[in-house]
RNA sequence: GGCCCGUUGGUCAAGCGGUUAAGACACGGCCCUUUCACGGCUGUAACGCGGGUUCGAGUCCCGCACGGGUCACCA
C-alpha cells in the first residue's frame, strides 16, 4: 500500500490565517488519522511579499495549535530542501524537459501586449487569455527579443480539446475543459517558477499521496493535472476543503475581526479551543461529541465527513467553548492565563512577588467560571482592585440605605477584624455567623455587603472578593460607599 | 462574463428514498444559586424556487435563483 504522505504548504507572505491553519489541520488529522506524515512546504517564490519573519510565525503558531509535522525546512527530511527557494535547479531541469519536448516555450509579451489580447478576446466575448502568439517563435525572433532586453516566461501549452476530471474526495468527479484554459506561466521572468507549476513539481517529487487544501485551488486543479501529465508525474488524491466565511458570508477578512492564529492566542484563546472550533468548521463526528482533543479528533477523522458547504466562523460558539476549556482547566494554569493581561493593565507588577501570586490564584479561582477568554479579566479587575467606586444604581443605593444596614456593616467589621488572615473557606461562616446573630435573611447581609465593598449589585462570590481586597481596602471601600449613600457608621 | 463549487433553523451541523427533520451555539422561559456566572430543564426556529423520476424526495435528475471560488509573471 501506498504510504500517506499530506502536506501544508503555506506562503510565508504574512501570518498564519486561521483558514491556513484549518488546511494544516486537516491535513494533520488525516496524516495522523491514517498512519501518514504531515509535510510542512514554504512556497516562498514570491520574492517580493516573502519574509523570514512570515516563515517563524508560521511555525510558531502551528506549534502553538500542536500541530507538528515530520519533514519541513527545519527539521529537514529525505525529499527535501522543503522551501520553494532552495529547489530551483529542480524546476529548472524538469522546464529544460518540458522546453525540448515542446510542451512548454518562451513568450516575449509585455504587459501592455497581453492585456490588449485580453481586451481583444473580451470584446469577441471569448475568454479573456493569451493568444499563444509566442508558441511558434523563430530563433531570430528570439535573439531580436531578447536583444531589445526583453526576459522572457516559460508558457505550459495546453492541450486542446480535452476534458480533465478531477476526482475529488469532497466534491466526487469535477469535469474541466483544457479550451476554458489558455497557455499559462510556469517560469516568471525572474526565472521561479509560479505557484501552479512549483506545486505540482514538489508534491510529485515529495510523494505527496493526497493534496488536501482549500476549495479556492479547485480552479486551479486542471492546470495542475496537465503538468502531472506533461511531467509523466502519477496524479495524487485531491480533497477539496470549503472555505471559512465572516459573518457576512464573504471570505474570512481583517474586517470580520481577528484572522491570524497569534490574534487568537494574544485575546486569550487556548489552542485546545480553537483547534477544537476549527475542526467542527466543516466536519463532523458521527455523534453529538463537540468538545474534542486533538487526539480524539484524530482518532474520529474521516475525510467523508467532511462537508462540501462553507461555513460561517460563529465567534460566539468559539467563544463558548473556549469558556468550557478554561472551566476545565486547573486553578493554576487559569492564573497563568490571565497573568499577561493583569501585567498589561498595570495590576501587577512585571516580577510577581509571592503574595501577588497569590493573589492572582485567588483571582483565577474567583473568576474561573466567567471567563470565556483570558483577556476578559480585565473587565472584572475594577470590582477587585481601586479604591474609588461607585455604587451602581439607585436600586443599590436603596439597599444601603436599608435600616438594617449600620448593624450588619458593624459586624462584619469585627468579625473581620478578628481574623488574621482571610481565606475563603473562612469567609463564608462568617457571614453566616452574621445572618445568625442578627436573625436576618440572607439577602439583608450579602447583598448590602456586597455592594457596600464592590459597589456593584453582583460579581464573584463574597468569599473570593473579600481576601481579594484585603482589610485595608475593605475599610476604606466600606466607608466611602457609606459616604456616597449619606449614612453614618461609626 | 466564461468555467467550477455550494444551498437543512440567525450560525455550525446530523440526515445518504419512508424520521414527530437529531444535536450544539445564540436567543426566550423555568429551576439551581441568599447576586451574577456555571450547571440543569424547556421553548421559538430549517430542507432556496420550479419541474420531473418514484407508491413515496431534504435525500435522485433537470432548469432557475442566490452565495462563493477561479480566470495574474499571487499563492
Amino acid at each position: 500500500m501506498q504510504e500517506i504522505r499530506v502536506r501544508f504548504a503555506p506562503s510565508p507572505t504574512g501570518p498564519l490565517h486561521i483558514g491556513g491553519a484549518r488546511s494544516a489541520l486537516f491535513n494533520y488529522l488525516f496524516a495522523k488519522a491514517n498512519g501518514g506524515k504531515l509535510i510542512l512546504r514554504v512556497e516562498d517564490t514570491d520574492i517580493e511579499r516573502s519574509s523570514k519573519e512570515s516563515e517563524e510565525n508560521i511555525m510558531e503558531s502551528l506549534r502553538w495549535l500542536g500541530i507538528d509535522w515530520d519533514e519541513g525546512p527545519d527539521k529537514g527530511g529525505p525529499y527535501g530542501p522543503y522551501r520553494q527557494t532552495e529547489r530551483l535547479s529542480i524546476y529548472h531541469g524538469l522546464t529544460n524537459k518540458l522546453l525540448s519536448e515542446g510542451k512548454a516555450y518562451y513568450c516575449y509579451c509585455t504587459e501592455e501586449e497581453l492585456e490588449a489580447q485580453r481586451q481583444a478576446f473580451s470584446e469577441k466575448g471569448e475568454l479573456p487569455r493569451y493568444n499563444g502568439q509566442c508558441y511558434n517563435l523563430t530563433s531570430q525572433e528570439k535573439e531580436t527579443y531578447e536583444s531589445k532586453g526583453r526576459k522572457p516566461v516559460v508558457r505550459f501549452h495546453v492541450p486542446v480539446n480535452k476534458e480533465i476530471v478531477i476526482n475529488d474526495l469532497v466534491r466526487g468527479d469535477v469535469v474541466f475543459e483544457s479550451d476554458g484554459i489558455g497557455d499559462y506561466v510556469i517560469v516568471k521572468s525572474d526565472g521561479l517558477p509560479t505557484y501552479n507549476y512549483a506545486v505540482v513539481v514538489d508534491d510529485a517529487l515529495m510523494r505527496i499521496s493526497h493534496v488536501i487544501r482549500a476549495e479556492e485551488h479547485l480552479s486551479n486543479t486542471p492546470r495542475q493535472i496537465l503538468l502531472y501529465e506533461a511531467l509523466g508525474f502519477s496524479l495524487p488524491y485531491f480533497a477539496h476543503i470549503s472555505l471559512i466565511l465572516g459573518k457576512d458570508r464573504s471570505k474570512m477578512s481583517k474586517r470580520h475581526g481577528a484572522t491570524s492564529v497569534v490574534q487568537y492566542s494574544e485575546l486569550g484563546y487556548l489552542p485546545e479551543a480553537v483547534v477544537n472550533f476549527l475542526a467542527l468548521l466543516g466536519w463532523s463526528p458521527g455523534g453529538e461529541e463537540e468538545i474534542m482533543s486533538i487526539k480524539r479528533i484524530t482518532e474520529q477523522f474521516s475525510l467523508d465527513r467532511v462537508a462540501k458547504s462553507p461555513a460561517v466562523f460563529d465567534m460566539d460558539k468559539l467563544r463558548w467553548i473556549n469558556g468550557i476549556y478554561i472551566r476545565q482547566s486547573s486553578k493554576e494554569k487559569v492564573a497563568e492565563m490571565i497573568l499577561p493581561f493583569l501585567m498589561k493593565a498595570g495590576l501587577v507588577s512585571d516580577n510577581l512577588s509571592s503574595q501577588e501570586k497569590k493573589w492572582v490564584e485567588l483571582i483565577s479561582v474567583a473568576l474561573q467560571e466567567h471567563l470565556a477568554t483570558a483577556s476578559e479579566i480585565v473587565e472584572h479587575m475594577d470590582i477587585l482592585v481601586g479604591e474609588d467606586i461607585i455604587i451602581e444604581s439607585q436600586e443599590a443605593m436603596a439597599i444601603l440605605q436599608d435600616d438594617t444596614f449600620p448593624s450588619v456593616i458593624q459586624l462584619f467589621k469585627e468579625k473581620l477584624a478578628a481574623l488574621r488572615v482571610l481565606n475563603p473557606e473562612d469567609i463564608k461562616p462568617l457571614l453566616k455567623e452574621i445572618t445568625k446573630e442578627l436573625k436576618l435573611g440572607g439577602k439583608q447581609v450579602y447583598m448590602p455587603i456586597r455592594i457596600s465593598l464592590t459597589g456593584r449589585m453582583h460579581g464573584p462570590e463574597l468569599n473570593y472578593i473579600i481576601p481579594i481586597l484585603g482589610k485595608e481596602l475593605i475599610k476604606i471601600r466600606i466607608e466611602s460607599t457609606a459616604k456616597q449613600a449619606g449614612i453614618n457608621i461609626v
